[in-house]
Parts: structure tokens; sequence; C-alpha cells
DNA sequence: TCTTGACTCTCCACCCACTGGAGGGTGTAT
DNA sequence: ATACACCCTCCAGTGGGTGGAGAGTCAAGA
């Protein structure tokens, strides 16, 4: 019979520790002085101790280490509980290493420019969403605004409002001053019928967008681009799909300095 | 100006987090009404936003990057920072490898023998300990307990009471049934002048020490063995030192399958 | 103008696996 | 008798939010 002190050198775990696994009942003291609350430990009880200090190495909550150790242990379960988790750490390493050359790349951009840029790159998703849209092909990226003329009639005439700034995307595979392929878009919140050229459908969601922001006139779009296309690439990701312009605030009447706009491109990790 | 709700829709930030980073000052809505407290974001946070998404997205805390934001980030703090995070993550990485071999090890485990073993093996720090001790070479394993009828005396001599359960180190490097270098010891205090072939001195802290809990008569002890090493070699370590036995509970007059004896090796990832 | 429903506010509790400290009792050696 | 180490319980805090209660606000349709 150990004293809690002893119990913990001889285990290397900490007193507080061992209270509160006898707290939780995930490892009970084998006595209690009933006048002076002293718990005590036996040897016998090391197995049981390394099996906690074990699983949770693995990785388990000391809730489903109780549930193993408890519950008499179906091999069936802690199989199912283990392959769980072992998908969960290779899903987490993956992260890691993004992250890593993420944080590496920020190194390599600090060396080069001396600072760190105002203007970051983030990976995030976007739900599947409802568009009004009209996709043509357009003699050069200024001419986007006269679909945004058919598209904001067609709104009117069915009385729907947008349910979010408007949205362009872009389907040309690669870059053209002329002839753009372009689909105008915005965000409702029900289909209407069609007309004209216009029609409601679903955009797909997409899992990773890379998304930085833009601000001023479009005209400076070309270096939010590039640096956008040097992210992209220098951290291990792979463009997936066509490009979106979201039109945050970009009053035709406003100043074009005071523009807000978020480039998104669909990316997948190589 | 959006309402929290239009920003978080724009954003991807739940409307929680947005009130939760306003609270703690890393963004602040641009405007809040005196009379409704709502809170108002404009387009222009955008950038600031992404910045603590891309900052937090490569592991730094919510006071790290205020630090950054508020504090015109002097880029050698940075770059600290961030060397410090690569350090760090690289470490994770090879902590997570080591998790992801021992959960697979574990499953093998449970697939040959339908069931997991009681017998853990964990791996743990030792700090190093001043011991009073004998080494030598003796016939045989069980003649290791002569060792500590010189130790014993020893310490009632000097009055020194032992300061933990005796050990045992194994100096050999192969298997040997016969003639075993063998350094017996006891954890004491504070040192005593050397008398006979009894010394103190300091043993080494050991940074990982694969260790299991053998019950039982010593006998059992190869099977443990066996084990012990099985698992090292299998989780992708190697021995890097003598091993050691603590005799937690090993009365020489009392019944041997009550017996609580600890082995330890110290190892290395490979 | 009234109602409805979506939206927003504050405040409190909870998550995990501990950790630190206050305030007070206990055990043992000198 | 007195140190001093050790033990107890209880409370608060960690980080980065999440969930819910209860109450107030806004905008569109009737």
């Amino acid at each position: 019979m150990f004293k809690i002190g002893e119990f913990s050198r001889l285990t290397h775990v900490p007193v507080k520790t061992l209270r509160y696994y006898d707290e939780l009942g995930l490892m009970k003291a084998v006595a209690v002085d009933r006048f002076t609350g002293y718990r005590y430990y036996s040897a016998g009880q090391l197995p049981r101790l390394n099996r906690i200090l074990a699983l949770k190495d693995l990785g388990l909550s000391l809730a489903q280490i109780a549930q193993l150790l408890d519950g008499g242990l179906p091999p069936e379960q802690l199989r199912g509980m283990l392959r769980l988790k072992q998908a969960e750490l290779q899903q987490q390493m993956l992260e890691e290493q993004a992250r890593l050359d993420r944080v590496e790349w920020r190194l390599r951009q600090i060396e080069q420019e001396g600072a760190m840029s105002t203007q970051e790159v983030v990976i995030k998703k976007v739900p599947a969403m409802t568009v009004a849209s009209v996709r043509d092909v357009i003699p050069t990226y200024s001419d986007v605004g006269r679909l945004y003329d058919e598209l904001m009639p067609y709104l009117g005439q069915h009385r729907i409002r947008p349910a979010g700034p408007p949205l362009a995307i872009y389907y040309d595979t690669e870059y053209r001053e002329r002839d753009v392929d372009v689909e105008a878009a915005i965000p409702v919140m029900e289909s209407a019928p069609a007309g004209g050229r216009v029609a409601t459908r679903q955009l797909p969601a997409v899992e990773q967008m890379a998304s930085t922001i833009h601000l001023g006139p479009f005209e400076g779009l070309t270096g939010t681009y590039s640096r956008l296309m040097g992210w992209i690439e220098a951290n291990g990701y792979r463009i997936s799909g066509p490009n979106r312009e979201v039109y945050v605030q970009c009053e035709p009447g406003s100043d074009p300095s005071t523009y807000v706009t978020e480039v998104q491109f669909p990316v997948e990790r190589v």
C-alpha cells in the first residue's frame, strides 16, 4: 500500500492527476482512510494505470478508456475505435504537413520581402448555393457589367431579392484578354422560371476554396491573381475548377478605390 | 456596413466567433449601435479577418495574433515565432507518426490474438536519481539478491533510508544465463562515503524509457521481456542503454505470486 | 398599424485534461 | 513541542470557442 505521493513517484504520474482519475472513477484508490481521507494505492494497480497511460497515448479520451476498461472491452468495439483513430491520425498528419508547408512558405516570403504581406490567402469551405445567372463569352473583362444589367431586371421582375453579393465565375482554363467565358451570378433564396438568357441553378459546394481579398479598383486584380496563384503552387495545392470573383462591395457608381473583391480558386491537395 | 449575420455569411466565420473576437478586441466591430448593441462590420475589415484566419491556420494562438496585428508586427519577432512554430510542428509530426505506429501495432495485435493484452508498454521520462549501488558479475540471475545483502547493511550503517524501491541495472548487451553483469541499486536522498564495494552515484536521467509491469514470480520474466522487446522493435524504437528492473513489491519473505516488477529499457526513436 | 419570424443582444454554463493555489488537517523526526 | 513534509477538499483558470435561455430589434407582408 502506497500513499499517493509514493505511488506518484513510482509511476511518474502527478498527484493531481491521480486524484483526478480517482474522482472520475477511472482509477480509484484501493483504500481511502475513513477519517483522514488519505488515498492508498497498491502495486497491483500498476498494470491498470499503465493501460490507461498507453491508451491515452494512442489518443483516446479518458471517457473512452473508462468504457474500454470497465466494459469488459469487446475486441470488436476496440478495433472500431482504433481504426477510427487511425484514420483520424492519418488525416491529422496530412493537415500538419500542409500547415508546415504554409509556415515554410511564410518564412521564405519574409526572407525575401522583409515583411509579411497584408493580403492573406485562406482555405475555406464554400457551401452550395442557388444562383440566378447568365453565362456568355464577352469581349473583355470589363464587359462583365453588362451581364448584371441583364440579371438585375430579371430579379426585379420576379420580385426576388439577392441573398448575397454578386459573383462571377470564369471558365477559361488559360488566361485570355479577349473572348472571356464568364458566368455572372447572384445568389437567391429560391429558384424562379428562366427568362431570356437567365436561369437559376445550383452552384456546387467547394470543399477547399483558396480565397483572398482584393482592395481597390479592378485594375490591380492581376497582382492579386498572381500572388494567389503563387500561394497555391507553393503550398502544395492544384487548381481544380473555375475561379470566382465575389463583388463584396463594388457599387457601380461609387469610388473604385473603395471596392472590395474576393478572389476564389477551388483547389485540391497535390 | 454589414450586420453580424451577413458578415458571417460573407466570411464563413460563425457569428459566435465574431462576437468572441470582438470581445477579445482581436477584431472589433467597426460600429456598435448605442441603443440596440447591434454590431456592424465593413467590407474593409475582410483583410484583417483573413489575416487572423491565416495566422490561426499556421497554429498561432489568438493572443499571438493580436500581438502581431496590433504591435506593428516587427518582422524579426514574427520570424522567431514562425521558426518556433516550425520546429514545434516537425516535432508534432514525429510524435504523430509514433502514435500512428502504435495504433497500427495494436490493430495487428488484436487481429492476431483476438484481444488486447493486459500488460501495456508505456514510454516515460525517468529523472536522474542518486543511488547507493554495487556492481558485479554474478553467476546467475537469482544471485542478484546477494548484492542487496551487501547494500542493506551499508545503508543501515550510515543511517540512510531508501528513497524508493530497489532496482537492478543489467549491462550485458546480449542475453546470458551465467556471469551476468549487474548493478544492484537503491535510491537515496544524499550520498554517503563509499564502504566496501558500495558507492553512491548519480544515475543519469532517461528521456524515453519503455516500461512495462510484470506481475508474479521472476520465472515469468522472460515472457515479459520478449513482449517488451517485440513492442520496441515493432514501434520503431531502438534500445539505447542498459535495461533496469525495478522491484516495486518483492519482499524476500512473501509469496512470489504477489511480486510486482517494472521492466525498463532506455530507447530512442529509429 | 399590427403581426410574424428572422435576427440580434447579453449572460451563463460547458467542453477537455488537467494545473495552481488557498486554507486546513495529518504524520513523523528531531 | 515544533518543524516540515505530506495529504485533504474546494475553487478558479487554461483555449477557443459552442449551446442555450431570455429578452429586445428589424423588416416584410397583411
